[in-house]
DNA sequence: CAGTATCCCAAGGGATACTG
DNA sequence: CAGTATCCCTTGGGATACTG
């Protein structure tokens, strides 16, 4: 399984350091998979807060705040302030935020060929 | 963006409706990647439920029991009853279980390569 | 404009006990 | 053995209001 982790170390209790489990936690979140693929469709280029908050009907300032926060924590995603009043904040995806795109891209495509095949079996299981 | 979903139309209010993050939903709970490549390794062999639990440390009867549950109800999951006494359970990934092993696989490849440049990021950042 | 702060509710998930 | 049922706590996330 290549559980070598830095942060949760097998031992203490199990192991919640599996980087897939962590990596999935991440990507898990609500808004997530959204604003990277928006975010990757403007690759190179960036994204203004309120673009994002246009294209993503739904999302509340706070969790669209929250959201590119942690994105930015984990190194995904570049913030650029442009220092004008009112400010304008401008987001991108780092070069290891763009690595992500292309695996998540194939979950993508695997979602929309076969969410349906999921529909129909949760439809049928009731 | 190809928002043509089954459950959730977009009218009524937004779009909860897209299957990257409907997929990421049902994959971003905490047991499930482990299931699936535990399954995935052994396929197209068979699991025993008590065999699962015993590889994977931490999980709650209940919380391994709703897990498989719902993988069975999305058809990602197959479940077999051995009639006996007492009964034994026996999991595999079901076809289309299999073919989101691929790009699940992907994803894990990426995560083994790269949370450590999240890690590094995270621990910059505070 | 792009946030942060506060409040509050619903869902995820652990512990424990019980059953066919 | 392989579950289900109950209880309870923690977390995700929405609504609203305020600030540099």
């Amino acid at each position: 399984m290549t559980t070598r982790t830095s942060t949760g170390q097998r031992g203490d209790l199990f192991a919640p350091g599996c980087p897939t489990r962590r990596l999935l936690d991440r990507l898990g979140t609500k808004w997530v998979s959204m604003v990277v693929k928006l975010l990757a469709e403007a690759a190179p280029g960036e994204v203004r807060f309120a673009e994002l908050q246009r294209r993503m009907p739904g999302v509340s300032q706070k969790m669209l705040s929250v959201t590119l926060r942690n994105l930015s924590h984990d190194g995904l995603v570049a913030r650029r302030v442009e220092p004008t009043v009112p400010p304008r904040v401008h987001y991108r995806l780092t070069d290891l935020g763009l690595s992500l795109e292309n695996p998540l891209a194939a979950l993508r495509e695997w979602a929309e060929e076969h969410m349906v095949e999921i529909d129909t079996a949760a439809h049928r299981a009731g």
